[in-house]
DNA sequence: CATGGATATGTCAATACAAACATGTTAATA
DNA sequence: TATTAACATGTTTGTATTGACATATCCATG
């Protein structure tokens, strides 16, 4: 891509804006708090941020701790004001036009009925123990209104999550339901 | 990625699964049908055509009109082989692990109450009117038990597209509301 | 006949991304 | 003390994706 938006460099600032950390340590956020919005590893990150160096928009110190030299990186005045533009810019949002499960779907025709009921089956199954498993770990029964301001970000990205996947597991159950009416179905 | 699923493969040989066709008819195909589920360009198209050719599963004719010459794509035995065997396979079906919108989110404790719901209601109108659209040209008010089997897939994945945009706009409308309970908040 | 838009097929260059390759430290535990 | 897991930082390689470059035909309309 010659103009990306470069999503990544945005998502490492976001991190940085919050405190000072190491190349390591945004790693480890990329496989936790932004798992679900944004991933990268370190084999990712760690040429980023010499981009972002040379871009003068984060520098880094180097900690000691015995012989171990670790890398602690901190936004710049300019790399703090290139996130907030970023993230003040009322962006485009397009729609995400990959989605692999869609377009099985949509060659599904090829598939016969039980085959295909079988996999929607499977999927439902899947989808409902990872939802269960979500809510467990979630804000559920939290009053929104209460939030701190540094949880409310994660609270409403968390919540729009909550209810794609709901929607998904609506389609699912509806889909199942009327290929059941279209009963035993041949190729 | 060193061990890709080779997704634009499986969609070019269920493109050419259905009937013969051109470079340039499946690049239409990838702006058109497929454009929600999977987008790619042509000069992604034809080189991946070039190695279906070398891995067996497609080969071409080459049609003359007058001067203007068309390569004809084919699915041999073997790329139908290939692309039922992949349609078959109960596939995993990862999370989708990149949303900008949900990154936006997530950092938007940054920004003002006031910026936040600019964006959301920014977002909410760009959203319902899109949906409007697209309902409009859509299966509202078809029978689903009554849909000719190659029009099942288009369908079912229509739908899924669906239920995901009602899903966003309803978490848009309770959102905005929520923010506006906050009122006129500060940085 | 000129012009432009759709048809038709390619390549090239730059970025994005993921897995593997590569190396060394630290702390716990068997 | 040997091993293992976590900490820590890189590079390399292969694939995916996109936009730009490049070319040529066909057809309708002014």
């Amino acid at each position: 891509m010659r103009n990306g938006e470069r999503i990544l460099k945005f998502a490492i600032l976001g991190l940085l804006c919050r405190e000072p950390m190491t190349g390591y340590d945004l790693s480890k956020e990329f496989n936790h708090g932004l798992l679900r919005y944004w991933k990268a590893t370190h084999s990712q990150i760690y040429p980023e941020l010499k981009k972002l160096i040379d871009e003068g928009l984060v520098l880094f110190e180097v900690v000691k701790q015995g012989r171990l030299e670790k890398k602690r990186y901190t936004l710049t005045g300019q790399g703090r004001a290139e996130f907030m533009g970023w993230l003040t810019t009322y962006a485009p949002i397009e729609q995400n036009a990959k989605d692999v499960f869609k377009l099985r779907l949509y060659f599904s025709d090829n598939i016969s009925d039980d085959d295909l009921l079988a996999q929607l089956e499977a999927q439902y199954r899947m989808r409902r123990e990872h939802f269960a498993v979500r809510l467990k770990k979630s804000y559920e029964g939290i009053d929104p209104t209460r939030l701190s301001r540094a949880d409310r970000g994660d609270y409403l990205a968390f919540e729009l999550g909550i209810y794609h996947e709901r929607a998904e597991i609506d389609w699912l159950e509806r889909s199942i339901t009327l290929l059941k009416g279209n009963a035993g179905g041949g190729s």
